[in-house]
RNA sequence: CGGGGUGUAGCGUAGCCCGGUAUCGCGCCACAUUUGGGAUGUGGAGGUCGUAGGUUCGAAUCCUGCCACCCCGACCA
């Protein structure tokens, strides 16, 4: 049916090049590795950013702005996390330029205007932010403080692929800082919650809430929480962190507060951070050959009605009936599109609003007007089914939240088969190569395995399961004792 | 950054080896007939051939640099 999307089985990456490109979620740009997100694209971010504020503030954060520039006096600070993005990072030298005297026309960087100061443009803001709450911290009454930006942030990575990873990309950071220890913790695991709720009820994903192990950790973090998501080719991907940076950053940055006993130590930080990377989580995790398939709580259009008429009498008339429809459904806080342009035909329409994933398409015509029906089509099963017109918007509305569930059912579905237990490396590689997804298997705990075996077949620890069963095993490449399981995949 | 590939109209392409001013399809515009799964006919518009140089009487074509994109690696959210 499709003729301009790839099939996975085709090739599963230009499949997903396509369904981003020619579902008009994003596009290309002049700038190297980065993208252009398109209106339909920003849209649903909008939605997803929306639900996200919302939590935040729900659970007590408040939003600022910081700089893009970070000294690199600021930016080193922190020794590990300076070392863990120190290569992927734009860097500013000069604030001039000039016209070139050699070249009509052109313009060079003017020598003169060199920054005494190099400044980076972030990769993360933990510096520029630590730097500025030295000032605003001095007593346990200024505790805890609970802020998140949305902002833009660079990584000069390798290789680019649109959503997964860009050079520039949009995110929120949360960062926060604390009298203790535990409360630190607690702030971390609650937005890890806040992330997979967010996740698995609006994006109708299922994740798994873990902890990474040292190697996969946050440059500057103490532990690492995360939300790993399994993706339709097998492979996993990391869809939200929340770091417990214990003490590191109050200490780099000097951050330190007097207790109520007038005891002076160092504040405990989180930070944690979900990126457009979720976007194209959607795309992978949900959508068929024919398109995007959008759940309906963050898809930016959630139904569209094609009217099919002969002449201008009957769009009319259809129009006219329809009206109240469109009426009830807004009011039924349902976003809908009437879409009558004259300048497309019905299977045009059918097909460009299925490529771009929205969840439910009302088509009626004439006949249908006879017998007081509609039909409904859902994109997620693509059933059609004939409907009564009295209490449509109600029927429509329920049938979003069952649109809503039945993707995450399947999700779920297909994310459970795919966790393997296997007990030996036979069996291990085996499944990596044969059905792919999580494979559980013992661990001895060290870097030095962990390295060895993404070495032997990519895999790596995606992480390790919170409230993680107990049980004593052998590792599967050394034979050592191990006390529990861990999650290993191949990872975007 | 290493290996492989690509760049010609909005999209997909032919032409390149062997230099002589760019082919076809879709889309677009106008009109007509159409409209329940990507309509049909007739007429028409649209191109610094990624970019900057070089060779040549003449470059999409040959040479060099650069840029971007795709795939595979290393790196990474």
């Amino acid at each position: 049916m499709s003729k301009e999307i790839t099939s996975r089985q085709q090739d599963y990456s230009q499949w997903y090049n396509d369904l981003v490109l020619k579902g008009e979620l994003a596009d290309y740009s002049a700038v190297r590795g980065c993208m252009v997100i398109k209106p339909y694209g920003f849209a649903l971010w909008e939605n997803m950013r929306d639900v996200l504020d919302r939590k935040f503030k729900d659970t007590g954060h408040v939003n600022a702005y910081f700089p893009l520039l970070v000294p690199k006096s600021l930016f080193e600070a922190e020794e590990k996390n300076a070392e863990g993005f120190a290569k992927e990072c734009a860097v500013v030298t000069h604030y001039r330029l000039k016209t070139d005297p050699e070249k009509h026309g052109k313009l060079i960087v003017d020598p003169e205007a060199r920054l005494e100061e190099e400044l980076i443009i972030r990769p993360t803001s933990e510096a520029i932010i630590w730097n500025t709450y030295k000032g605003w911290i001095q007593s346990y009454r200024d505790l805890p403080l609970l802020i998140n930006q949305w902002a833009n942030v660079m990584r000069w990575e390798m290789r680019t692929r649109l959503f997964l990873r860009t050079a520039e990309f949009l995110w929120q950071e949360g960062h926060t800082a604390h009298a203790t220890s535990e409360e630190a913790v607690a702030e971390t695991v609650q937005m890890l919650d806040v992330y997979a709720d967010f996740v698995e009820q609006y994006m109708a994903l299922p994740v798994i809430k873990g902890v990474k192990t040292e190697s996969e950790r946050f440059a500057g973090a103490v532990d690492t929480y995360c939300i790993e998501a399994l993706m339709q080719d097998g492979k996993a991907l990391q869809a939200g962190t929340s770091h417990f940076l214990g003490q590191n950053f109050a200490k780099a940055f000097d951050v330190k507060f007097s207790d109520k006993n007038n005891k002076l130590d160092y504040v405990w930080a989180t930070s944690w951070g979900v990126s457009t990377r979720l976007i194209g989580a959607l795309v992978m995790a949900h959508s068929d050959d024919d398109g995007l398939i959008l759940p309906p709580k963050i898809a930016p259009l959630q139904v569209v009605i094609v009217p099919i008429y002969k002449g201008d009498e009957q769009r009319a008339i259809i129009k006219e009936v329809m009206s109240p429809v469109v009426k009830m459904l807004k009011e039924l806080g349902i976003s809908v599109k009437y879409d009558d342009a004259d300048n497309s035909r019905p299977g045009w329409k059918f097909a460009e609003h299925e490529k771009k994933g929205v969840p439910v398409r009302i088509a009626v015509g004439a006949r249908d007007l006879e017998n007081n029906v509609v039909e409904v089509a859902r994109r997620d099963t693509k059933e059609k089914m004939s409907v009564s017109m009295d209490g449509i918007a109600y029927y429509v509305k329920t049938l979003l939240d069952e649109i809503q569930l039945n993707m995450f059912e399947k999700a779920r579905i297909y994310r459970d088969e795919h966790i393997t237990k296997v007990n030996t490396w036979d069996e291990f590689v085996n499944t990596l190569e044969t059905k792919a997804g999580f494979v559980s298997a013992h661990w001895d705990g060290t870097a030095e395995t962990e390295a060895a075996i993404k070495e032997k077949t990519k895999a790596t620890i995606r992480c390790i399961p919170l409230n993680n069963e107990q049980e004593s095993g052998k590792c599967i490449l050394t034979g050592k004792p191990s006390t529990q399981r861990v999650l290993f995949a191949q990872a975007y």
